[in-house]
DNA sequence: TTAATCACTAACCTTTAGGTAACTACTATC
DNA sequence: GATAGTAGTTACCTAAAGGTTAGTGATTAA
């Protein structure tokens, strides 16, 4: 019997898996696109994620913060705030998300239009 | 104080919700990456993926079909085999794909050179 | 005085994703 | 006859993701 050879892909396949080990699940890009349409505090970016709970927004806070995406200032006066914004590298991700987005709208034609 | 108005971008959102239903999750990009490379058949498809498990691979195939990407194939000779093929629905994520695979190399590079 | 806002955190629970090992039925090679 | 490949499936289990509810301590508006 012959030997199935698969044709390697690893050069496309690692870099993808990096790329997804940092932007998947369900939530990062979403938050990421409220931070750069100008959400800055905790609650704006809550209520413009459909959804989301201050639990799970708190945790994705801190890793997108952590892969340098969005950055956390304080803001010292009364009351104290919070702001959160997006940093250069997240801009790195300005086409990828603009790819997503299309491919949402033409996917939903797609399965819609069948 | 102050009411918090966020602003508004699910024009951005829901798309972005919509494909990352179909498409998130850690394997489905990758082996659509390897069929796409030429790997049509089971075992070649789960050597080319790293780390890939048959029950996994064999969940996620069914997942791709039902939503257009692949296509399942079943040769009747001896002995009958099964190839998979991408869609040409599928290939309207090729640009996504890139995108992906470039923001990862660019997102290494940072993470390392820092 | 009461209630609401802000930015969370803690404790707890459920759901989903993914992993392991064994097994099937057929074919082919040593 | 033994072993290995092909394309999976099944049962069982763990880990990770995500959800629910409540609460904090400060401020402020009605």
């Amino acid at each position: 019997m012959k030997k199935s050879n698969p044709t390697d892909c690893s050069s496309a396949i690692i870099p993808v898996r990096d790329a997804l080990d940092v932007i998947s699940g369900k939530w990062k890009i979403l938050i990421l696109i409220s931070i750069t349409h100008g959400n800055k505090r905790f609650t704006e970016i809550q209520k413009s994620v459909p959804k989301i709970t201050a639990k799970v927004l708190s945790k994705e806070l801190k890793d997108l913060e952590e892969h340098l995406l969005i950055e956390r200032k304080i803001i010292d006066d009364y009351p104290v705030r919070i702001e959160y914004s997006a940093t250069p590298h997240s801009q790195t991700l300005s086409k990828l998300v603009k790819e997503l987005q299309d491919w949402g709208v033409k996917h939903r034609a797609k399965i819609i239009g069948k």
